[in-house]
DNA sequence: TAGTAGTGGGGTAATTGGGGGT
DNA sequence: CATGTCCCAATTACCCCACTAC
């Protein structure tokens, strides 16, 4: 495409992040909260958090096909 | 509606494991601490197992992926 | 512009982890 | 050797309301 394409990373949202860990959403915001979570903020100041270092988390590995 | 698809793995609680198999969540801890059960951790330390491993200790059989 | 679901923040109950002893 | 129970500290879940996301 003509215009600059921004490096754009996958964005999960609380709920989401919360569903793959098997958690509140509330918890997941407590994560970030004590900086065991980095999280992006929208402008109207709620959090959106990066895939791949949820992935990472959960697995330990950033992203990896099984075999 | 989020076009990303997040793959979820079903998840189950130290109680609910607990409850399926009749026992206390404390013996659900030993046999994960034993390794006889693979566990998913929250980042605060708590206990996550997987679904598919404990229908199958429990039933002995596979789980059916649907397309 | 309106309607619904999701989120942030605070506060309080319920689970969980870990060690130790039965 | 496996399990249930008591202890405590930490983590998590559920309640409210106001605001954001879509």
């Amino acid at each position: 495409m003509h215009a600059t394409q921004v490096e754009t990373e996958p964005l999960l949202t609380p709920a989401e992040v919360a569903s793959l860990f098997r958690v509140d959403p509330k918890t997941v915001t407590r994560w970030a909260r004590a900086g065991k979570l980095s999280a992006v903020r929208t402008l109207g100041g709620h959090r959106r958090y990066r895939e791949s270092e949820i992935r990472m988390l959960l697995t330990g590995v950033p992203e990896q096909r099984r075999s």
